[in-house]
DNA sequence: CTACTTTCTCAAGTGAACTTGAGATCAAGA
DNA sequence: TCTTGATCTCAAGTTCACTTGAGAAAGTAG
């Protein structure tokens, strides 16, 4: 009977099931993101929830959050023993959160766009994309109607 | 009566009322996302849309486009004359359904996060976001299946 | 005209996130 | 045992998106 999974995976076996280059699993764990026991001699071993830790990194990454966002986040996750369902649970919750404000934050800006194309106003007043410069000079920095919640 | 707006502006102005850098804009400038005209001493002269445009590029940027991208999505747009509402209109059409997809990608992640905290099945089946590594070995490299639309 | 501010060019530096290269070691199959 | 192939460390290089610095010239207020 052929091991299904051995309890302990290569940084190359990570690198192969995650789609992620092994230099870059390193750099992970330099950067604190990951950690690995080490054989003896000297090679990197690792959990196979370590595969779910990363590929959230990757996920995540995708959703633009830095590597230091990423890291402050997995700190509520145990780093040498697999993680449970309460641990997951309260990642996923933060991180829903941010999913959410980011999604918010999209459709604002799409919901503005089409409301520029639709309503002809893109000669002056109203139109938040066409024309921001007007209201962001009066109040500082950026575009930023486009993206906030409200001009108020 | 006081000029309301001269013609052109200077890169200071256009700095002061995006909020960005004169350092940035005239990078910018040197990557082929802006253009302006020179006064007979050599200084940059921007017209009032390049204000617009400089807006866009910030926005666009914040929703996670590289500056190539953005530029290739400029490239829709006329450089030396102020742009109409058709040109803007080609442009957000286009913009929009790249929002339309972020979006979709974000509630996707979102949804299975959800799924993942509520349905219990963090054992082993049928849990993308637990669980990925398992057919994403099968089929390749990242763990898509949280961001494909589905693992078919 | 003088003084001061803004802008100019060009080169080099920065931080994030990795990759590449060199030289050595570890582990597994013929 | 020999020979690959995977991995190791450490330093340096890469790309993106800018910023900083130096030295000079342009514009502006008094």
């Amino acid at each position: 009977m052929q091991k299904p999974s051995p309890a302990l995976l290569s940084i190359g076996e990570v690198a192969a099931r995650t789609g992620l280059a092994v230099s870059a699993i390193r750099y992970y764990e330099d950067e604190g993101l990951i950690a690995a026991r080490r054989s003896p001699g000297g090679r990197r071993l690792f959990i196979r929830s370590d595969i779910r830790r990363v590929s959230f990194i990757m996920v995540a990454q995708k959703l633009g959050f830095s590597l230091e966002d990423i890291r402050e986040r997995l700190a509520a996750l145990p780093l040498e023993r697999t993680p449970n369902k309460n641990d997951w649970a309260i990642i996923a919750e933060n991180f829903r959160s941010h999913l959410n404000e980011r999604i918010a934050m999209l459709e604002r800006m799409r919901d503005n766009l089409e409301g520029c194309i639709g309503c002809g106003c893109l000669s002056m007043d109203r139109c938040a994309l066409y024309n921001p410069e007007d209201e962001a000079a009066a109040t500082g920095t950026g575009p930023r109607f486009v993206l906030a919640k409200k001009p108020d």
